[in-house]
DNA sequence: GAGTGTGAAAACATTCACAGCT
DNA sequence: AGCTGTGAATGTTTTCACACTC
């Protein structure tokens, strides 16, 4: 028997990708004058087992040296590779609010190579206003953006009423996948395109529940 | 022999939490004309399996009716029940910035049975002005808030290198759980408070993933 | 000695399938 | 007839424990 490979790319459980991206952040933070790290210790910070990190990272390859522990910068690169943060995707926001705001300035997305190419909204006191070194443009020029800038990602932060339609607009304008800040589900009505719904109250809904029956 | 009851609660697993928290949110959204809702229907707008939600409803004890479904507002306060929303826990923001004020404004929370009670921050351009109602009190008056309104969860939302600073002061003012937007972890000083980190750019960076590698 | 990588075991979560209630 | 509630089956994730490498 000749080939069985190339193609098929070892799938990573969803879990794992989550904590990769976990991962990411916590070493983001490790000084540099450390060039090595132990499961044990990346473990640690994640608040994980270490067995938990090391079947993780194994989905990547052997990335690490027995009785050494893994290299921090090949570490931090395979990351962003397997997490596919070094194409440089492009996103845009719809709604300047407040949450749109905090997103267009908010240090975590630049970081990890996320370039947050144009921010929209309907409200013409908004438009034309400076927000994070962004221009707010009108709604209307989002579909001739998406072309432009090859925008992958569209984000929504606009008032709940608003975000189906927003939804709706990016997907006929051609974007693959749509986070979702509004507090109220959209659906998608492509299959091909995938869409997140975040819900920023969620969390704290679990801290409640947590909060009320320690016992448990 | 006689009890063995009362005190033993059956635990909600953790994925059962976090979705009894969705169900919440797609029947806020269900018209009050239907009374009742099915497994089946309810699973349509959570996106789950009909036997997940039957599941998960079951863990709160028999709710349904057996050929007929669930009573929608019956539903509704038992979820409440459950996750802890019926106490009324209030809220304090550290951080008066985009993030910050958009969520002192966002739906989601006062819906949920969360009162934002205060709104902090350092920069005194900012202190005294109001932000969805509430006026932005100077970080120092936050230990006697705490202690006067009963403050049980504190949300940060600082620039990341102030994060732990606000955490440790929050915890020293007898506060009970943590959530954390700033983009850096955070850690507790103290085993009896919960702390939650937020990470807004993880979600990106799965969303990135299935971007990269869709025949994962 | 120290710390990875991974089979095998254990724990946890989801789904099926159907008995049982209304 | 219709839909819940739940044992049992299946699938997924976590953890253990140790052979193996540096």
């Amino acid at each position: 028997m000749l080939i069985d490979c190339a193609l098929v790319k070892s799938k990573i459980p969803e879990a794992t990708v989550k904590r990769l991206s976990l991962y990411l952040n916590c070493i983001a933070e490790v000084g540099n004058s450390n060039s090595r790290i132990s499961s044990e210790k990346l473990a640690k910070l994640a608040r994980v087992n270490p067995a938990q990190v090391r079947r993780d990272l194994s989905y990547l390859g052997s990335l690490g040296t027995r009785g050494v522990g893994y290299d921090l910068s090949t570490l931090k690169n395979q990351l962003n590779i397997a997490l596919g943060l070094v194409e440089g995707w492009s996103a845009i926001i719809v709604g300047a609010g407040n949450l749109g705001s905090a997103l267009a300035q908010y240090e975590g997305f630049e970081d990890k190579g996320f370039a947050i190419v144009g921010l929209y909204d309907v409200d013409s006191k908004k438009i034309s206003t400076k927000i994070a070194g962004l221009v707010v443009k009108h709604i209307e020029k989002i579909n001739d953006d998406i072309k432009k800038y090859k925008v992958a990602i569209g984000i929504i932060t606009t008032p709940s009423e608003f975000a189906q339609d927003t939804a709706n607009l990016l997907i006929a304008g051609g974007i693959k996948s749509i986070l979702n800040f509004a507090p109220s589900r959209i659906e998608s009505t492509d299959s091909g395109v995938v869409i997140k719904n975040v819900d920023l109250s969620q969390e704290l809904q679990v801290l409640s529940y947590y909060l009320d029956e320690p016992l448990k």
